[in-house]
DNA sequence: CCTCAAAAGTGACTGCGGTCATTTATAGGG
DNA sequence: CCCTATAAATGACCGCAGTCACTTTTGAGG
């Protein structure tokens, strides 16, 4: 029986991806041409396509893969004991994704799934960063009557409120950190008694 | 003094836009093509450019114009009783809104606002629809710790969040009121005393 | 009614993502 | 070691958004 994937292919793949992340290094995320990453590489623009489905799934994989290095690193954090202080471990992550306007769109339309049947890499690091949260938000000073699960969640989605509001021209002069805080102390300190 | 703006300008744009309208009820948002509407409309290509930056402000004013009769109906709605009944009144919306992958993006990419300095349509809209919620969500059976136009706000952040899983591998069997509902409860009516 | 400066319109051109029929390299079987 | 099926790579080509130097039209003032 034949090897299916020949050895080169990973080779050419590779050396697609290092070429990218360089450019990406040199130039961000937005200026990445993709004639650019195959002269680089030193193949043709035919390559690139049968190695990757359009740009947008590579830049997916460079993108999932800063944010796995930046989870990596949030995960090694001990419980936070309040509401500032948990946005104080988030700040890296979401301050890579607002990093460019370009970045933050790809992170938008990638976050649910790539594609059906198969799980995107950045849908990964939500998956991965929910269940982080919940690890955080259980047995801790917060909210108990829901899931830590739901807790997680609810804290992606004002994390996306408050970056999308980051590039909004009329709340522009405050901070994510300053946006963030009174919204997740209302979701996950409630003060009511009902 | 001249008139800084000729009336045959006013002329072209509505006609580009009611071609547009029309090839958008045919083919839908994604299909629409500048090279149609310029055909259609019985003008050049670049003439399209001098009456829109972009495709994309051509898409928002569009979205946006119909986003608008949407929260027209929705406005006449009474104040919800409970959370299922206040999805129930914003679903015709949220349809709309993820009526095709495309138009979602759209949508997202100019919630904020579309350009310093000027507030698209489609941000004058989220923030009608702020405005709206917030009116159902004062005096009524909802939590009164937080202000309404943060109960709002947040309402929104979850609606987002809850589009978004539309369109995700991985949660597609559930519905977006099953998905919506839950968190909207643990958000407006939270069990805690705190 | 004519003038002319600014507004409006033009269309060939560019940039860049993505395609596909064709060619080349690979490695298991005889 | 050669043969051959198929994986991999190729690059000319296409679609479509967006540009810009140039032409045409407009309308207020003389």
């Amino acid at each position: 029986m034949k090897t299916p994937v020949q050895s080169r292919s990973k080779v050419t793949r590779s050396r697609l991806i290092s070429v990218s992340n360089e450019l990406i290094d040199k130039n961000g995320f937005e200026a990445l041409r993709v004639e650019d990453v195959v002269s680089g590489a030193g193949v043709a623009k035919g390559t690139f396509f049968s190695h990757f489905k359009d740009k947008d799934a590579l830049m997916e994989l460079c993108i999932g893969s800063r944010i796995e290095v930046l989870l990596d690193k949030i995960e090694t954090n001990p419980k936070p004991k309040d509401v500032p202080h948990l946005v104080e471990m988030m700040m890296p992550l979401l301050d890579f994704m607002t990093s460019e306007r370009y970045v933050f769109d790809v992170i938008i339309r990638h976050s649910g799934a790539a594609a059906i049947q198969e799980v995107g890499a950045i849908a990964m690091t939500f998956d991965r960063q929910a269940r982080v949260l919940a690890g955080w938000l259980s047995d801790g000073p917060f909210r108990t009557d829901v899931s830590p699960q739901m807790l997680a969640e609810g804290v992606q989605a004002f994390s996306v409120q408050a970056m999308a509001l980051k590039f909004c021209a009329i709340h522009n002069c405050q901070s994510t950190v300053e946006l963030l805080v009174p919204y997740l102390e209302a979701w996950l300190n409630p003060k009511v008694s009902a």
